[in-house]
DNA sequence: TAATTATGACGAC
DNA sequence: TCGTCCTAATTAC
């Protein structure tokens, strides 16, 4: 998924285009019919991200909770407010092809104007095109998307204002929660260095690292230990730290252990400024340029099996780790 | 057209 | 450690 940054983007992003209008909920799909009676009609009045986690409040103390778990993925279309504390895909605007072509490199939140450049549709989530709108014009003489779109694929949830809709596909939670439910469920995360990056929440950190037997590769994806990271950030943060994964947390150096913690705070806030998980800091050139334009030259190790490492040769490895794919330098972290 | 894949997490053994 | 759930794009055949 969609790692933390995303859901910190995705909640900036109903901050400013849902909190404090009224909402039309529905389930395109069906399998959310009853949530959505429950939450339709009623003023949303917040929008809270803890690590992968979204929740939604609406009047009358009800809450959406929505986990988009490996391939969920929020689409907004509409006249899009774009929240002023995250980069947006205003640079790649000027760009886009006024057939609707999709726009991917840079900036995972595909964005797609119409030719007025007014209507657009936003997709942030699972690494997906957003789908295709293919100008009418070009036959038909018409290039206005209706407003709300036709719902397409399974739409779990559309929610609607009288400008703006956001559909919900793939989550792997979805549900309507009381605020004692929201509280129980944030309870049992582990810290969100965006939400609280005093010491309190480091310490907690450090000293559940500190007293595991588990190997570190498994407590960063531990969400009740530290929320929000996931494969891709779990493989380049123990890189950056020069991290043997399989370590056991209590044998990790507290000094490492308040480094990760940091960089974890510092990746996350790269992520949601810019909405790419962009793990190599302090590129310049050539390299930058290219780390900017190809997913694949953004990380240290993620996806880069058999490849050899960038800083030492040595070809990167692949290994299972709890059904997920770990991805590291044996050289680097020894 | 089918198989594969993906930035998750849960529950049953 | 497995199987399971959620969806769509990409790749293989």
């Amino acid at each position: 998924m969609p790692e933390g940054h995303s859901v910190h983007r995705i909640t900036r992003q109903f901050e400013r285009n849902f909190v404090g209008h009224l909402v039309h909920v529905s389930s395109p799909q069906g399998r959310f019919a009853e949530g959505a009676a429950l939450l339709d009609g009623r003023r949303m009045t917040d929008a809270r991200a803890v690590g992968k986690q979204m929740f939604l409040g609406f009047e009358g103390d009800r809450w959406l909770r929505v986990h988009l778990g490996i391939y969920g993925a929020w689409d907004f279309a509409g006249d899009i407010l774009l929240d002023p504390t995250i980069a947006s895909a205003n640079g790649r605007m000027g760009q886009t092809n006024m057939r609707g072509t999709f726009l991917d490199g840079p900036n995972p939140d595909a964005v797609v104007l119409d030719a007025a450049g007014e209507n657009s549709l936003t997709s942030i989530g699972a690494p997906r095109r957003t789908r295709l709108r293919m100008a009418e014009s070009e036959k038909e003489g018409d290039t206005a998307w209706s407003f709300p779109p036709e719902p397409v694929g399974q739409v779990r949830v559309r929610l609607l204002t009288d400008t703006v809709c956001a559909d919900l596909r793939g989550p792997t939670a979805c549900e309507v929660l009381d605020p004692a439910q929201v509280e129980a469920t944030v309870a049992r995360l582990g810290p969100d260095p965006l939400l609280d990056d005093s010491a309190e929440a480091e310490e907690r950190f450090v000293s559940t690292v500190r007293r595991k037997p588990t190997p570190i590769a498994l407590l960063l994806m531990d969400q009740n230990v530290v929320a929000g990271i996931g494969n891709v950030y779990r493989a380049e943060l123990l890189f950056r730290a020069g991290l043997n994964p399989h370590t056991p947390g209590r044998l990790v150096p507290e000094e490492t252990v308040r480094e990760l913690w940091h960089d974890w705070g510092r990746l996350l806030r790269v992520g949601v400024e810019t909405g790419q998980m962009m793990t190599m800091d302090g590129l310049e050139g050539e390299a930058y340029r290219a780390a900017m334009a190809n997913r694949d030259d953004r990380h240290w190790v993620y996806k880069r099996e058999g490849l050899p490492c960038r800083v030492c040769g040595t070809n990167i490895v692949l290994e299972e780790l709890g059904a997920r794919k770990l991805y590291w330098c044996p050289s680097c972290q020894a």
